[in-house]
RNA sequence: GUGGCCUUAGCUCAACCGGCAGAGCAGCGGACUGUGGAUCCGCAGGUUACGGGUUCGACCCCCGUAGGCCACCCCA
């Protein structure tokens, strides 16, 4: 047994997990260009204020799930890994005058984030996200493009049956009534509350909607909607934001139940949802506006939309389809020798080759040539190159692996030989 | 953070009621000393996750720890 291992809910990505990651960030990245989101980086960790005051001091993410890092000196600032990418984006946002931008100011990050709570499959400490912000258009339609683009990721990345699920929470001038509403009502209903959702009834009445416990249903079922308590701002803005996304396309569910976890979304929210999936990976990504957001993080007052999509969960299900990503492309070549001791000769050639661009393997191990063959098939290498005596006269072997042939080539029109071959390989 | 299930070779898994830890695949080598994906043979790989306990004897029973998974909490 190795004495270490990769920390708890973390994990290595080996070589085909790593493609396959790869191959969804060039997707997103594709797709962030198509649209108009300038990809950025920001920082892995922020200040904790940062993330306290932007996602809310009492939602889960804050208080359990943060990974707080230990202050290295008394006076130091408290800081913690990025638990998602939108209040850090938005503290960039204001920290550098983004206002002045032409606006809305799209930008895109794309990484790791972290946090600290129990691991499961599709459920890490450090996971991936794709993440795209809108920063200064306050309209219905951008909350349109941006679910669509979203949804478009998983159409390109292959993941089937993906569901888009869309509610509106209200703003500030509805939705408190609405909640004092939603709040009343199970007040009345206290005594038929399971002991968790008595309590949920202080912390967060809006998390009482999506119960999974089956006592809960029928009270849920009857309870006050969101929809029909919007102010007639917020009901015209979800109304706009339906009819854009049925003008292009875009499938979706309202979903009155659909609440999310940090406290800045205000209006539009929008899940990614994974029909048919078993246990917890079922929420493929999500999002919403946050138009109180900069303004909460010292900026001026400055609606917003933005999205996070979790890449792991992805991966996950396209594992379970078998749609995973294909190995590493076959070497054009590989360089093999007679002598299994002359290393040098085999280095040499290969470094030739490379120089001028070709795709080739050096079979360096000190094996006999029978041996260094089989890999090179097994590798399914179009060329073997194979290095003997001949070499003294300025010439080795080509064999073509696939028609088993081969043939006495000069040293010095080897790369032009294996790249004209390369080019008839791949026109047919 | 709460509850439950699980952990045997790099991987997938065997091992009767508590009685000598095994196989397939992968790796390496040989048959085949300058010619490949097949076949046959061999080699290597283990403190049975880790630490304790019970027992003449523990992969097996008990306790603890770690990790994984499942259901919650919640989210991606």
């Amino acid at each position: 047994m190795p004495s270490f291992r990769a920390p708890r809910g973390t994990r290595d990505l080996l070589p085909d997990v790593s493609s396959g990651l790869n191959r969804l960030e060039g997707i997103a990245r594709s797709l962030a260009g198509r649209y108009g989101y300038r990809e950025m980086e920001i920082p892995m960790f922020e200040q904790t204020a940062v993330f306290e005051r932007g996602i809310g001091e009492v939602t889960d993410v804050v208080e359990k799930e943060l990974f707080r890092l230990a202050p290295r000196t008394e006076e130091a600032e408290a800081w913690a890994l990025r638990p998602e990418a939108t209040a850090g984006i938005v503290r960039a946002f204001v920290q550098h005058g983004m206002q002045t931008w032409p606006q809305p100011v799209k930008l895109t990050v794309v990484g790791p984030m972290f946090r600290y709570d129990r691991p499961q499959a599709g459920r890490y400490r450090q996971f991936w996200q794709w993440d795209a912000e809108a920063i200064g258009d306050p309209g219905p339609a951008v909350d349109a493009e941006m679910i669509e683009m979203g949804y478009r990721f998983y159409v390109e990345a292959g993941v089937p049956d993906v569901q888009v699920l869309l509610n509106s929470i209200g703003d500030g001038a509805c939705r408190p009534a609405y909640l004092a509403q939603l709040t009343a009502y199970f007040r009345r209903h206290e005594a038929e509350l399971p002991e968790l959702e008595r309590r949920r009834l202080d912390a967060n009445p809006l998390r009482l909607l999506d119960s999974k416990d089956a006592a809960m249903a029928a009270l849920v079922a009857a309870a006050p909607r969101i929809g029909d308590c919007l102010c007639e701002a917020c009901a015209a803005h979800f109304a706009a934001v339906r009819a854009h996304l049925e003008a292009i396309g875009v499938p979706y569910r309202v979903e009155p139940t659909l609440v999310r976890g940090l406290d800045y979304y205000t209006r539009t929210t929008f899940e990614y949802y994974r029909r048919g999936a078993e246990g917890q990976q079922q929420a493929l990504g999500g999002g919403g506006r946050y138009d109180g957001l900069v303004e909460l993080l010292g900026g001026r007052p400055t609606p917003g939309i933005g999205f996070a999509l979790g890449l792991d969960r992805v991966l996950l299900a396209l594992d379970e389809t078998r749609a995973m990503a294909a190995a590493m492309a076959p070497p054009l070549a590989v360089v093999v020798g007679a002598d299994p001791a002359d290393t040098i000769a085999r280095l040499r050639v290969a470094s030739l080759l490379r120089a001028e661009g070709l795709c080739v393997r050096a079979e360096l191990a000190q094996r006999k040539l029978g041996r260094q063959l089989e890999t090179a098939s097994r590798d399914h290498a179009h060329f073997a190159v194979i290095i003997g005596d001949e070499l003294n006269e300025g010439h080795v072997q080509l064999k073509d692996l696939e028609a088993g042939t081969q043939r006495l080539v000069p040293l010095g029109e080897l790369a032009r030989e294996l790249a004209r071959a390369a080019k008839s390989h791949h026109h047919g």
